[in-house]
Parts: C-alpha cells; sequence; structure tokens
DNA sequence: TCTATATTTCAGTAATTTCTGAAAATGCAG
DNA sequence: CTGCATTTTCAGAAATTACTGAAATATAGA
C-alpha cells in the first residue's frame, strides 16, 4: 500500500468500518482513498495506492457506482475514467441514506405490511401481528420524517440540526400564542 | 424451523437484514423471533423455533446481551434463563442507536480528531485533512443533534418527527417576532 | 457436599465471501 | 475495419466467518 501514513491510517480504518456495514473492505478502502484524494483517480492508481489487484478494483468502482457514491471523469487525451467523491460532504451522506433507505429499509416494510396484513391463524400470530405493526410504525415515522427534511436546503436543515432540543421551547411558545392548552 | 408462516417471513427477512449491516443472520433470526414472541423463551425454545444448534442459539443470545436489545427473566421453579425484546420499539431503537454511536461512530471521530490534529508534509496530506475536517464536523453535527433530542420524552419527540420540515415554519415566524432579517 | 440441569467454550468443519489472474469484451484512434 | 489500450467477467483459490458437537464449566437444589 503506498500512501502517506496520515492517509493510510483513514483508508484502513475505513475499510474496517465498512466491513461491519455490508459493504466489504476493499470498497470501503477504494472510497476511502477517493474521498480524501487531491484529484480524480483512475483503477490504476488505486491498484498502486491499495495494493489489490486490478480486477478487485474495478469490481469496487462497480459497486459504489451502483450506490451513487461516484463521480466519473475523463482527462483530456486519456481514455481511462477517472472517479472521484462528490464534493460536498452532505450530498454523499444525502445519496448514502437514500440508497439505504431504497435497498433495506423499503423492502422492510413492504415485509411488514404484508404479514400485517395477512390473518393471522392463532394468538400467537396475533400477537406477533400487533409488534409488526408497532416496528411498522416506528421505521415508517422514521422515513416519513427524513423525507420531509430531505427537502430541506442544506442550510436551514444545518440550523435545525444546530438547535437539537431547542425547537422544543418554540413548539411550547408557539402554543402558548395560539393559547393551546 | 417450527413457526407459523407468518412469522416465519419476518424472522427470515430479519436474518437477512442483519447479515447487511454486520450483524449475522442467525443473531437476526434470534431477535426476530423473540421480538414478535407472545412470551419470554428460552434457548431451547428458540432451538426448536429456528433450526439451529444449541450453541449457536447460546452465542447469538450472547451477542445480543452485549448490544443491551435483550431482557432476562425466570419462571417459577424453572432454572432456565428466559429471554425477551423490550416491550417498547422506541426503546428498542434508542438502545441500538446508542451501541452504534459508542462501537462505530466514535472510534470513527477519534481517528479523524487525531489525523486532523497530525501535521501533515504534503500537500497531498493536507488536502485529505480538509476532506476529514469536512467529514468530522458532519457527523459531530449529526451525533450532537441525536444526543440532544435523545433527551426529549418519546412522546415530545414524537410529535417532533410528525411535524417533519413544518418546524422550518416556526423558526420563521420567531425570526419575524423576535426581528432578525 | 453431590447430582442433575443448564450454559458456555472451543476446536474442527462447513459455508460464505472476497480476491485473483487469465480470458473475454469493449471501444477509441488510426 | 484493425489494433491496441482499457475495462469487465468469471472460475477457481484464498481468506474469513459461521456453525456444530462434544467437552468443560457453572449453578440450583437436595
Amino acid at each position: 500500500m503506498e500512501l502517506p501514513p496520515l492517509i493510510q491510517t483513514f483508508v484502513l480504518h475505513f475499510g474496517e468500518m465498512g466491513s461491519r456495514w455490508g459493504i466489504n473492505r476493499t470498497v470501503g478502502q477504494i472510497y476511502a482513498a477517493l474521498f480524501v484524494a487531491d484529484r480524480p483517480l483512475n483503477a490504476d492508481d488505486l491498484v498502486l495506492k491499495l495494493g489489490m489487484s486490478r480486477s478487485n478494483v474495478s469490481m469496487g468502482l462497480k459497486e459504489l457506482e451502483s450506490w451513487r457514491l461516484v463521480r466519473l471523469s475523463h482527462l483530456p487525451g486519456d481514455r481511462r475514467e477517472y472517479f472521484s467523491a462528490p464534493e460536498d460532504v452532505w450530498q454523499i451522506f444525502m445519496t448514502l441514506a437514500d440508497e439505504r433507505l431504497r435497498r433495506e429499509v423499503e423492502p422492510t416494510l413492504t415485509t411488514l405490511r404484508d404479514a400485517i396484513l395477512a390473518t393471522p391463524i392463532s394468538a400467537e400470530e396475533q400477537h406477533a401481528q400487533i409488534r409488526m405493526r408497532q416496528m411498522h410504525d416506528l421505521i415508517d415515522l422514521l422515513t416519513t420524517w427524513f423525507a420531509d427534511v430531505r427537502k430541506l436546503s442544506p442550510g436551514t436543515l444545518q440550523q435545525l440540526l444546530k438547535m437539537g432540543g431547542a425547537v422544543v421551547r418554540l413548539l411550547e411558545m408557539k402554543d402558548k400564542v395560539v393559547g393551546r392548552k
């Protein structure tokens, strides 16, 4: 692995984290290397930097493309493809969240809905349905909230996040003004 | 696997999801079975329901205990340990979030902070540090926000989530009242 | 204490996932 | 077209992770 020590630590850490998140280690390393790079990198750059096989890099990049986490570009007079991570970390986070929602959360909600709609044939199944509905409602609440704040401009969203729990005081204020109990 | 079809689908789905999240398939199945069960289950119940070895169940339960996701109980005149998932799905979600923060996010923040504090020995490292700081600040913003709303009562939090992006209108209202531009 | 029951550990095996080199496919430049 | 640079595919090898049965350990009650 041909990387400055500071970057190597980061790349290795992300490899480990990747494997804890169902993304494999080398894919994590590739993304980390692209993320900190000061210019787009081609597949051979990554082979050199990360010390893995060409084919492995190719598969890793395909995987990252399927997550919409990399940008493709070309250099004049160079046929090779160059890859980079988006500049805006906030956008990277949103893309990641969107993909996880689509790949994991949505299928789970579908499974839950189907099970909830089925006719229970025993008390055991009836209780299971109650539990599944609780889980469904929680996931639904969280994803609906996310889809909603997702639409805000990054600036507004950031402002909102910085406020944290303090927004509650505003709610109370509003209730007082409007006159709710 | 000795489970009613409706429950079996749920258990299998959770097994698959578990393996996408760095939690292994059988641990996911065990938790799913406990989650929907209408009474606490002992290890042998799980062996019967899920068709896996006694030792595998034992290891899975240990893993779930380390995530603080199961409750232990005993039946009068029965030495065996009985396991159950907490009643409150909201609490389960919070525990999961807390553990993931502790195990994954905090070590990542530490790695990032260390790298940011190091002295860069090249332009490449200097650029990497800028990127790492961007990532650090985003993760820090999100975790700080979470720690803050985490303290709210489930009721208040739920109310807040239901509002979604609408809270922004309140912020604007406040700014108008207070007189900010 | 001893015994019976329950749980955990762990070494070996099985299953799965990751990784590689070689071959095939792609696609641009001439 | 043809030739060459580049990327992708894929079958097998390597590495990792999961799972099991058997043995060890723990513990409640007699």
